[in-house]
DNA sequence: AACACTATGTAATAATATAACATTTGAAAG
DNA sequence: CTTTCAAATGTTATATTATTACATAGTGTT
């Protein structure tokens, strides 16, 4: 029992990249991911890119599509992560992860006349949050 | 009557972008627009993306964020786009605006405990399109 | 040990997007 | 018609985001 151990399915690279998604309380950008790593000799690209890709195939982290920026997944049933929404604040920037079965169940069961099956998908919403609203 | 006029508002080099937008039958990216215009004079990103962002403003276009490419507006009606959806094929990677008023009401009215005002949204959905669910 | 699979390290480069500044155009007001 | 102002353009340079390609190392089977 050396250590406190988070995530034992993670490889080396990918924790330190998790965990520095994880502990921010905002999307994190691959560069400056890659600028935080760099005293853990993590030093180019491709290994963050790496990491990136594995954890969002595992539904740990999820891409914010507008901003070219990561996050943590915040519910944590959602395992391998196919359905998506965010909401972004266009003042302040802030982004939060909306968990809304009304929202969810409506998405994941919605069908349109192209014969087209939908697996998965991201929204993404924008406006203003409660603080930048009253400025 | 000297010539067919499309967009009376736009200018030279929006028109000369738009133009190749509209034609494409996919998504379009930044680089292959400018490829696309330097005999019409445009020679530099600045100038494309500068028409982008305006057609973008206009709601005459759209950018499919997972994708970094642009669409012409499908629905005549949205003159200022702020709601927009796509479905993507995951195989041929064909992009289709979703016009649904159930799905935009939907969206349109969503709120939830944030305290969030939503104006605007993106949706992309994925899966595959008829063709390639054949195959 | 041999194998396959996943992860890592590293250098180079591709692809996407913006900053900064000078100049021109076009429509509206005087 | 000319002054004016905002929008649009032209141009160079650079910033930011992401991938290719290839060599090496770890990890868990059989």
């Amino acid at each position: 029992m050396a250590k406190m151990q988070k995530e034992y399915n993670l490889s080396k690279n990918q924790q330190i990249v998790f965990d520095i998604i994880e502990k921010s309380s905002e999307p994190v950008k691959a560069y400056s991911i890659l600028y935080n790593v760099k005293k853990k000799g993590i030093k180019a690209p491709p290994q963050v890119y790496r990491a990136l890709e594995k954890l969002i195939k595992l539904g740990k982290i999820h891409k914010v599509e507008s901003k070219n920026a990561f996050v943590a997944c915040k519910s944590s049933n959602c395992e391998i992560s196919k359905a998506t929404a965010f909401s972004i604040c266009e003042i302040c920037e802030k982004v939060t992860e909306i968990a809304n079965n009304k929202l969810s169940n409506f998405l994941n069961s919605f069908e349109d006349k192209s014969g087209m099956k939908y697996k998965k998908y991201n929204l993404e919403f924008f406006g203003l949050c409660k603080k930048c609203k009253k400025t």
